[in-house]
RNA sequence: GUCCCCAUCGUCUAGCCUGGCCCAGGACACCGCCCUUUCACGGCGGCGACGGGGGUUCAAAUCCCCCUGGGGACGCCA
């Protein structure tokens, strides 16, 4: 092999919170990675300029450390293949899609996204073959410089082979192959000239000399397109790895929608990191002997890539718990008391509560009963009245839904942004304040003399009002405090 | 719809590659008992799975085929 090193790499898209998901991925790398004395990398995948967020690229570096995965390469801490952000590659994708074009193994495409739409529309409606119609795949030199010249925007598109079969080489899953025919002229340079991950992805993991991709399986349908433009480049592939999804409980692929997904909720709530790093080695991937409970450092002497056990796993809290447990036993005092100073009664915490505790309590000792829900992580909602007069449990878990998930929108999270999504649901499903505002405090802060809700709202934090919006809603779905008359 | 992946208790999994030691082992959850002035922890026990059908073989959870089921992908998102 011609790699002299294992190298692999980390690569999120810095769209939001730090997903579970990415935790588990980088965690099977970093250990790959030591168990071989490599070197792992941090990328990040921001080239999509509408979605990327400076903001969460800084949140997934701390969720990551908060793990206790560090990487030797990124954009925070250098390397000798940077930048490590691939906004900044932007002419380096730009003159690999050039070199495809002149070398006929891509061309530009003038296509409007209004024609794509129809096209796409037209190919569900009689049930054809989803794809890329191929328009201008064979545009006279005249027309393309017509184009050209009349400054039409235009993406690059890959020209993939009419026949033969493309075989990806999957470590775990062997030989997987994909007639070349079915394989769409995938768009490599967008109209904006940012990269698609398609191109950026196998032009970055070749020049940072990546000898291993472990990612997740969602991506195997894509991998016959890398191994072509690994092909069409001339360039040696990396292993291919793609690990099993994590799953909710309905066995689809793990989303926000159906479980707190972000791994800042699961340390606002109180897991420990190492419990968390644990639970995510077990899922797939096991020590043997029926060891369950295993440091990293013991997880690299013993790991072995092959033994990865294909299922999806589904990510279950109640385990999670039980082995949160194991290790709260036997946490030490010190950081026991740390635990609790640091993450729970934290310093900038009480000074955002302090205005609105002392304006309602006489005595320091009745603070924890006013303002325990600023602490807590799941709320009880049993005998609380949560459904107003005027709406049915459905209406209400339907109110539940779609404010948490504006509220995922909410980058800013800061008390203006949060009223004008809270409004904007409001406006949307046409509920009245009086209906609207009471059941909401109830929900996110188990009581209806909380300080003022957006206030409240916005000191609670977002992961944590968005899983007491779920959680009761879950709730009102298996405990419907109104039947539907 | 098309392509691809996967398939052991409700859940996480061991065993599968290199068939016999497996009428399938461990863990979570659940139930019971014990410990205990409560609860929890802990201990003991119980419940509980090789999706179905064909092969191959003296022998199949393990190898092969079909079916079924589940999942993923089909974006100028990653």
């Amino acid at each position: 092999m011609a790699f002299d090193q294992v190298r692999v790499r980390l690569a999120p898209s810095p769209t939001g919170d730090p997903h579970v998901g990415t935790g588990y991925i980088a965690l099977f790398n970093f250990v790959f990675a030591r168990k071989n004395k490599g070197k792992l990398i941090l990328r990040i995948e921001d080239t999509d300029q509408v979605r990327s967020r400076a903001s969460s690229e800084q949140m997934i570096m701390e969720s990551l450390r908060w793990l206790g995965l560090d990487w030797d390469e990124g954009p925070d801490v250098g390397g000798a293949f940077g930048p490590y952000r691939q906004s900044e590659r932007r002419h380096l994708h730009q003159e690999h899609a050039n070199k495809l074009v002149t070398s006929g193994h891509a061309y530009r495409c003038f296509c409007t996204s209004e024609r794509l739409d129809e096209m796409r529309a037209k190919q569900k409606a009689d049930g054809s073959q989803l794809g890329y119609d191929r328009h201008c795949r064979n545009l006279s030199d005249a027309a393309i410089s017509a184009n050209l010249s009349a400054s039409k925007p235009f993406v690059v598109r890959m020209k993939m082979p009419t026949d033969g079969v493309t075989i990806v080489k999957d470590l775990l899953r062997g030989n997987v192959e994909f007639e070349n025919q079915r394989i769409d002229d995938q768009v490599l340079l967008k109209s904006d000239g940012y990269p698609t991950y398609h191109l950026a992805n196998v032009v970055d993991d070749h020049l940072m000399k990546i000898s291993h991709v472990i990612r997740a399986e969602e991506w195997v349908s894509s991998t016959p397109k890398h191994v072509l433009l690994y092909e069409a480049f001339g360039w040696e592939q990396p292993t291919f790895v793609h690990m099993p999804l994590l799953r909710n409980t309905d066995k689809s692929k793990i989303s926000k929608r159906k479980n707190p997904v972000s791994l800042r909720y699961y340390q606002r709530a109180g897991i420990l990191p190492e419990a968390m790093v644990n639970f995510l080695a077990l899922m797939g991937w096991s020590f043997g002997n029926d060891i369950e409970i295993f440091t990293v450092s013991e997880m690299i002497e013993k790991f072995e890539l092959e033994r990865i056990n294909l299922g999806g796993p589904i990510f279950d809290q109640t385990k999670l718990n039980w082995m949160n447990n194991q290790y709260m036993q036997k946490i030490s005092t010190g950081r026991f008391v740390e635990y609790l100073r640091d993450q729970i009664f934290n310093i900038d915490q009480l000074l955002k509560i302090k205005p609105f505790a002392v304006e309602r309590m006489d005595r320091f000792d009745q603070f924890l009963d006013n303002n325990i829900f600023f602490f807590n992580g799941a709320l009880k909602y049993d005998g609380i009245p949560l459904v107003p007069a005027g709406k049915t449990n459905d209406e209400m878990i339907t109110m539940l839904g779609r404010l948490a998930e504006t509220l995922d929108e909410v980058y800013d999270w800061s008390m203006d942004p949060i009223k004008q999504a809270m409004d904007a649901v409001k406006t949307e499903l046409n509920w009245k304040p009086k209906d609207y505002f009471m059941p909401i405090r109830l929900v996110v802060t188990g009581r209806k003399d909380s300080p003022p809700l957006v206030e409240s709202i916005e000191i609670i934090g977002r992961e944590m009002t968005r899983f007491r919006l779920r959680d009761a809603a879950d709730y009102l779905k298996a405990h419907p405090q109104k039947t539907p008359s």
